[in-house]
Order: C-alpha cells, then structure tokens, then sequence
DNA sequence: CCGTTCCTGGAT
DNA sequence: ATCCAGGAACGG
C-alpha cells in the first residue's frame, strides 16, 4: 500500500494533527504488531507527539526525550486521527487516546505492519530502518549514487533494484513502474545493460515523479488513506499501473502486464523495448 | 536470486 | 475454490 510519497502525506497529515495532545492511554489489542525487544508503549502516557520524521517508508517519531516510534505501514496499515473516539474496529489493532477525548488508531487488515519502540541509539537496531539506501529527494541523490549502488549487480533486473530499499529507499511497485516508464526501461532489463542516459533519466524519473505523488498526496490504489481518512490523487496521473489492455500514453500501444522479481509489472512494450537476447 | 511467509479480503 | 494484493525478512 503506503510507499514513500503516502507515508510522506500520512506524516504531514499527523503534523496538522497530533501536536499539543496529551497521551493518556495506549492500548495494545494485537500484540505482534510490536516487534520483539523493543520497549513498553505504555511509557509513552504522559507525553505528546513532538516530532514527525520520515524514512523510506517507515515513520519516525519523537516525544521529546529519547524515545523514537518507528512504525512501518507495509501493505495495509492506516495511521487515523479520531477527534472523537469512536468504537473499536475490526481491524484496529493499537490506539492512543488523548487527553481532549482524540485518539489515533493503527488499522491494518492484514497485519503486517510495525511498530518499534526504542530511543535514538536503538534506530540502528530496527531492522530494514537500519540499512536504507539513499531518499531519493535527498539532495545528494544522483545518477552517479544510483549507478554506485547498483554497480555491483549487473545481471539484476533494474526493477528489482529499483524495489530493493538498500539501494533506494521508499520505492514500491506502483511507482518503480511508473519511473520505469518515465525512463523508457523495460522492467527486466539487466542493470548492466542500462546506458549511462538510460541511468539518469531513471534518477531524474524517481526524483520528479515521487514529488509530483506527494504533492498530489499520494496515490489510493485499493486502501490508502491519511491521518485524516482522506485518499490521494495521484492515481489520477498513474501512466501504466494497473493499466494492463489500455493504450500507452505515448504511442497509443498496449500495456502489457508481467510478472518480475514477483510483483505485476506493467510497462509499454514499444516505449519500454525488452532486453536483447545477449543482455 | 527465487520462493515462501506473515495475514485478510476482494475479485474471478 | 482459487488467485491476487501497493512490503520485506528469511531460507535455500
């Protein structure tokens, strides 16, 4: 569900929002979204929502001391912002309550979303938060950081790069498609095989087409919403994603829908041309 | 690198 | 009934 450009608008969404609430319970209805080894949530009574930070795709959050939240959406978990408490949903599975009668509640259908309790030093040992590749809106991101990264793996398809989080961090399938796209790169194009322009048009793609979903707040596919319930309108602008049997953008031929490195994949075969038989 | 696994629900 | 889903860790 939530990639970079969502959890991005969730965190913003939870900064109108939180700020100012006093906690005054926190319950815990399923406890295997709390990863093993981290601390208590229930230390968190008494505090407030200070920070709102964001990497890839986990949230960051601070209380004013040294504790740091990390949550970790995955595929369907909501973050939701309740003025008024409202009764338990099926699928709610953690709820902070405040001191003026607001909550916010951690649904999640399929469960198998995150949560991490621990302090500054602790980060290192969240796993996946503690390996991240560059954020792509990172000022410092490049062509050249890309092709560094990748370097090293030449044989893998550039789609499975572009959804490894240790090269860059908060791509997922609907906007590693995109990107794709954008580039005119087949998704199972070897890494090896990608002309140094190929490389930076694929940077450039990353960096302007996640901005353009974040400032539309994202993309709701199927679930995603914000801190405030509200979807996005990306989807809106999607050019290829789960646009299998419609005409491409560009030339007006058919998306074509595959499977690589395990996820749908779905791309313009006359934009995006295949990979040689020698690559 | 690939498949499997964690879960539930919606589509076919 | 079966397959599929926007994520990512894990094992072989």
């Amino acid at each position: 569900m939530p990639e970079l450009p969502e959890v991005e608008t969730v965190r913003r969404s939870l900064l109108q929002l939180l700020p100012q609430k006093k906690i005054t319970a926190v319950e815990v209805f399923k406890p295997q979204i709390i990863a093993a080894g981290g601390a208590d949530l229930a230390q968190l009574v008494g505090r407030e929502f200070v920070d709102f930070g964001r990497r890839g795709k986990y949230l960051l959050f601070g209380f004013g001391g040294d504790e740091r939240l990390v949550v970790h959406l995955r595929m369907t978990g909501k973050l939701l912002y309740h003025a008024e408490a409202l009764p338990r949903e099926k699928h709610d599975h953690v709820r902070f309550a405040f001191a003026d009668g607001s909550e916010l509640v951690y649904n999640d259908i399929r469960a198998f979303g995150r949560f991490w309790l621990t302090d500054e030093q602790g980060l290192t040992e969240v796993s996946g938060l503690n390996s991240l590749g560059m954020e792509p809106l990172d000022e410092e991101f490049s062509a050249e950081y890309w092709r560094s990264r990748v370097a090293k793996r030449p044989r893998a398809m550039v789609k499975a790069a572009l959804l490894d989080q240790h090269i860059v961090a908060g791509l997922g399938n609907i906007y590693a498609d995109e990107v794709l796209f954008a580039a005119g790169v087949h998704p199972e194009r070897p890494i090896g095989s990608l002309t140094a322009e190929e490389d930076s048009k694929l940077a450039a793609a990353m960096q302007q087409i996640l901005a353009n979903a974040i400032a539309n707040r994202g993309t709701t596919f199927r679930d995603y919403v914000d801190g405030n319930n509200e979807k996005g309108g990306y989807q809106n602008f999607l050019q290829v994603f789960q646009k299998k049997g419609q005409p491409c953008p560009n030339c007006g031929c058919t998306i074509e829908r595959i499977k690589v490195a395990g996820r749908s994949s779905f791309f313009c075969p006359v934009c995006q041309h295949p990979p040689k038989s020698h690559e």
